[in-house]
DNA sequence: CTGAAAGCGCTTACAG
DNA sequence: CTGAAAGCGCTTACAG
């Protein structure tokens, strides 16, 4: 079924069809009557437009690029594939996905076969928000959007990521308003210098809290930082800061898998969450609202994260064709999931 | 850059550079001088082949459409993506990926695009295994796998599942061999009757569980039927046969997360794992290993599904051409992650 | 208001 | 051994 069918069945010429079906046909003033034989040649043969001519002719595909890391196969940031695929569909833009499991030179692979496919602009995403390294000249000609990641220094293309720094303040200031002065951080701290230096959210999230406590005039009780933040890592610091003999008011975690590991260490001494120790936590995780008592945690909004990635190029595909989008960085709020691990303490 | 200005550059015609730069050169037996030029041209201006005009020219696109329900932003079985994606990068294929949510009528405009984009091949996966709703038509015209979801009634196209009746069963025996004789069954059971009717993995793993206990001669001591499976429900069954005043021997969990919930009530109640209560699941899902202690789970082989419905597809379009792919159902083994919930019980 | 022609960048018979 | 021509299925000036 090609659109010369449709046109044949008709009885009018390729042209005229194609600007019926385009949509183009009121306003170049195609009479009523074609109109209607053009789509009804088309229904009855069921006739759909070949997007690879269309590409081909136009130079533009109707593609978007989705290279990452381990974003899907992680299964940690599967939102903002969601809802990349969701923008992406209600803009009638086709995802092509791809992995590297993080090298350089896989990257520069995956690109190159995005570009091969002529995709119209590329999402360049990261499983942990992290400093991306230089890109390709060749970027230099299409709408790039580093999703999760920070331009390289020099500037570079427009990125997204969470706001990890408000995140941290405001971790730090819901444990404050709860009255809790007895604060240990498990995954950095206690102090500045304390934050892996791989993870930029590790970095800006005790960046933010030290900035609350500090305000606050409450430093925190300890800190406990790790290079990773898995729930082993958690027990451990747990399990030493309570062979101190002393039982932590307030935790406050790095991440959810640290606090999954607080949770064991507590438990298995005993303590009651959240009447003996409050606990809170960064980014939401599915075993966020699993756990017994539920995790009061500070998400990472991946989804809208996603979704703002495909919106951002469409609109720039949209504007002026295919220009680079400018090196704006933008934070996106990270909403608090206000669950049942925080009490408040009464004064004492 | 296009192929005219290789040619141009090399001093041959396009026709010349096309055989040289698509390899089939030596073949026609092209001069090496030839050869050559062309190759240091297409070098030093940096020429990459068009793959959208070499696309409408062939009718062939190279590129895969991976469409699923939930499979990228479940979180769940990243794994197949992952498998998938290797595997395309391999055999030189580009991965179209498409979320439907599960609905028929997304499924279908999401194929509808999928064939817009003219994709040689199409994977429909599925997040939980279940059986797959009748095919349109359109697709009998080219290769198409079903990734862990069973062909509707009537026939279709090939499919691959995971083996969840081998697994039950594999999954009594093993806590069998270990010496118990009084087990529960969290999920479902305690009769073939009492098996979520959505889930065809609860069906299978139900089944192959009691046939392993019956031939032991070992009826389930209870089992406990759900909807889904949570860690809720685990936490709920658990708590209940607790209640009733006798500390299980061995809990069969139907996945990870009501294992999870399992481990939650047992260990509120101050039990040991596994020395006073063993316990197996199915899934391997990440938690298994954060969990203390660390959870013997059969795993759902994502990944290795994932290559597979790749492989088949490029099998299928190398053969021969585009031609649908026969109706074998593949059940791939779930293997065994020994880790630290079961217990070998001493002979009483 | 509608049609004929050119062209997007390739590959593939077909000549020579 | 190499080149000229046709054609994949569209869209877009350009005529008329």
């Amino acid at each position: 079924m090609t659109l010369a069918d449709v046109a044949h069945q008709a009885g009018v010429s390729s042209s005229t069809a194609s600007l019926v079906l385009s949509g183009r046909g009121r306003e170049l003033r195609i009479s009523t009557a074609v109109h209607d034989r053009v789509r009804e040649a088309a229904e009855t043969l069921g006739y759909r437009r070949n997007t690879i001519s269309v590409g081909l002719r136009k130079g533009l595909t109707n593609t978007i690029g989705f290279v990452s890391d381990t974003v899907a196969s992680s299964q940690l940031a599967g939102g903002m594939i969601r809802g990349a695929l969701d923008a992406a569909r209600e803009s009638g833009y086709m995802l092509f996905m791809s992995e590297t499991g993080g090298g350089p030179v896989q990257e520069r692979r995956a690109i190159e076969a995005m570009l091969d496919h002529r995709v119209d602009g590329l999402i360049l995403a990261s499983m942990f928000t992290r400093q991306h390294g230089a890109l390709a000249v060749e970027l230099e000609t299409l709408p790039v959007v580093l999703l999760n990641s920070l331009p390289p220094d020099g500037g570079g293309p427009a990125a997204i990521v969470p706001d990890e720094q408000a995140a941290g303040r405001a971790a730090a200031e819901q444990l404050l308003a709860a009255g809790h002065r007895d604060i240990h951080l498990i995954g950095a701290g206690p102090t500045l210098e304390d934050a892996p230096a791989a993870s930029e959210a590790g970095r800006l999230r005790l960046a933010g809290i030290l900035e609350a406590l500090t305000e606050a005039g409450v430093p925190p009780a300890s800190g406990y930082p790790y290079r990773s933040w898995n729930p082993a890592h958690g027990w451990e610091a747990v399990h030493d800061l309570l062979e101190r003999g002393k039982v932590p008011e307030a935790l406050l975690c790095f991440n959810d898998r640290l606090a999954f590991g607080a949770y064991q260490a507590l438990q298995e001494a005993g303590l009651r969450i959240p009447e003996d120790t409050s606990v809170i936590s960064f980014d939401d995780a599915p075993l966020a609202g699993w756990l017994r008592p539920t995790l009061t945690t500070f998400a990472i909004p991946h989804r809208a994260m996603g979704t703002m990635a495909v919106e951002m190029l469409v609109g720039a595909l949209r504007a002026e064709g295919a220009h680079p989008l400018g090196a704006q960085v933008h934070r996106v709020r990270m909403p608090l999931r206000e669950r049942g691990s925080v009490a408040v303490r009464s004064p004492a």
